[in-house]
This record gives C-alpha cells, sequence and structure tokens, in this order.
DNA sequence: CTTGACCCTGTAGTTGCTACAGAGTGCATA
DNA sequence: TATGCACTCTGTAGCAACTACAGGGTCAAG
C-alpha cells in the first residue's frame, strides 16, 4: 500500500509516518517504480504498535525499546515489563502533580469579584507563592 | 541586583530570564557601565508572578495576558478568572485522560510472567488496540 | 598578574511532530 | 491531447519553553 492507504489504515499523519522512517523507528519501505513508499502489513502492524504506545505515553525511545525486544522473541520480556511498569510510575506521579495543581488552581479561580484588576485575587495569588497550601 | 541574583532569588535559571526578556515577557533592565543586567524589586515581583504562573502550568501566552491585566489596574479582572477557570478545566480534563491512561497501562504491566518476548502480553497488549478497554 | 566567578551575545539543541515549498507522477475528464 | 486534480517526493523550517554551549568581556581577591 501507498503512504495515504498507510495513513488512514493506521491515523497517521503522512508527515508523521516519514518522520518515523526518518528516525528509525519505522524501517524505510520498498518503493515502486515512481520512487513512492510501499507498505506491507508487518509495516501497518509496526506502525500501529508505535501509535497505541504514544498514545499511552510513552516515549519514542521506550518505544524503540520495546521494538527492539519485539524484534528479538528469544530475549527476556522482563524488561517490557520494566519499561512499561516504570511508565505507569511517571503517569501516577504527574497525575499527583496535576491533581496539586488543580487544588491550587481552585483555591485561586472564583475568588474575583468582578472588581478592577488592581483588587484581584487572581492576580494577586499568582504574584505571591506564600498564599499555596502546597508545593508545586 | 545582577542576574545571579535575581536568578537566586527566584530560582529561574539564568537562561530562562534572558530568555523572557528576549519575547518580551520581561522588561529590558538597565545596564551597567559594564553592560551587565541590573533589576529592581518589580522584575523580581513579575519574574515570581510569571514562575509561579508556569509552575501552575499556565503557557507562556496566558502569563502575557494576565501581566497586560496586572499592568492596567482600572481593566475589569473578570477575564484573570476567565483565564484561569479555562486552565482549571484543561487541568481537569488532563487529569481524566491521564487517568484512562494509568488504568489500561495497570491492566497491561504485571501480566508478563517472565518468560520470552514472544509470548509478552505487554507486547501483545501495546501492538493490539483492540485489547483496550477504553478509547484514548 | 593571574585565577576564578561572574556576565555578555548568538546560535543550536531538545521532543514529537506539523507545515510548507517546489517538484514529479498518475489517472480521469473536456 | 491537454489539463486538472489528487497524490507523492525531498528538504527545510516552525512550534513550546526552555537549555546548553562557544567564544568572548569584567571584576575582585590573593
Amino acid at each position: 500500500m501507498k503512504i495515504g492507504e498507510l495513513s488512514r489504515a493506521t491515523g497517521t499523519n503522512i508527515e508523521t509516518i516519514r518522520y518515523y522512517e526518518r528516525i528509525g523507528l519505522l524501517p524505510a519501505p520498498g518503493r515502486t517504480a515512481a520512487n513512492y513508499r510501499s507498505y506491507g502489513n508487518a509495516h501497518r502492524s509496526r506502525l500501529s504498535f508505535v501509535r497505541h504506545s504514544r498514545e499511552l505515553g510513552f516515549t519514542i525511545e521506550e518505544i524503540r525499546s520495546l521494538l527492539d525486544l519485539s524484534d528479538d522473541p528469544a530475549r527476556d520480556c522482563g524488561e517490557a515489563d520494566r519499561i512499561a511498569t516504570a511508565h505507569l510510575e511517571q503517569v501516577e506521579a504527574k497525575i499527583a502533580q496535576l491533581a496539586r495543581l488543580r487544588d491550587e488552581l481552585k483555591r485561586i479561580v472564583g475568588r474575583c469579584r468582578g472588581g478592577a484588576a488592581a483588587d484581584c485575587r487572581v492576580i494577586e495569588a499568582l504574584g505571591d507563592h506564600r498564599h499555596c497550601e502546597s508545593a508545586h
């Protein structure tokens, strides 16, 4: 299939597909007589793997490691688990951090009673870190 | 005070301070005879405002709007509240999205029983979107 | 008088794409 | 046959929000 078809099949931007090839995440496919890229099912699977991993927030480098693992079926799969577990921990840390921000923002918004900016509690709270209850 | 002192006083990287000046977020300070930047308390307050807002996840453009507001004390402060409220909604949306990712990741990790990569459930789950329970 | 800490400008790198510009290809229609 | 349109190609530049140099100048202490 040509790049446009692969794009539609995987919901991936054409430019993104070429980008993945350029950084070595996808192998360079064969070419037609007109120098068009020509993909097969292996390419589509690999791209789906990449896109799904990206949607789950894995970085390109993490995905590279995961692809290396899946390319070598004899290798120990514990590393895949470690990568995924480490990523899960990062996601949980990010959620906790955002929850603290949310609480701080909640305290800040809604305090404005529609006066002039000179008396604005929102701007005041943003200017002075000491108003905060938790670290961020 | 010189840039290093301002950096320590606000916990901001020196390069970042110069960057903020370059993009017009901080006004260009006066210079000493040796062409060193020379800051006063107004600069320090403004930079604290910027850093605090960044820590709370506001974008540079949002901060620019908030600074415009606080620079003009006569203006209506409702806009500051709108910006902060909109940002709060974005944070809440991001938390919800990350929570979905976390749940998906939790389902994926820990399924590996330490075999070969060929049988790895983690890699399998990443390759096939149909295993997912929620959209992401 | 030299060492070290500080400061300057300007540019390039980071992550993960996205958006062109300028050119070629392939197929259907007037 | 021409021509219009969709598609593809390469290469480069842009985004956010910094961060990291390189290659120089300044200044106080020993």
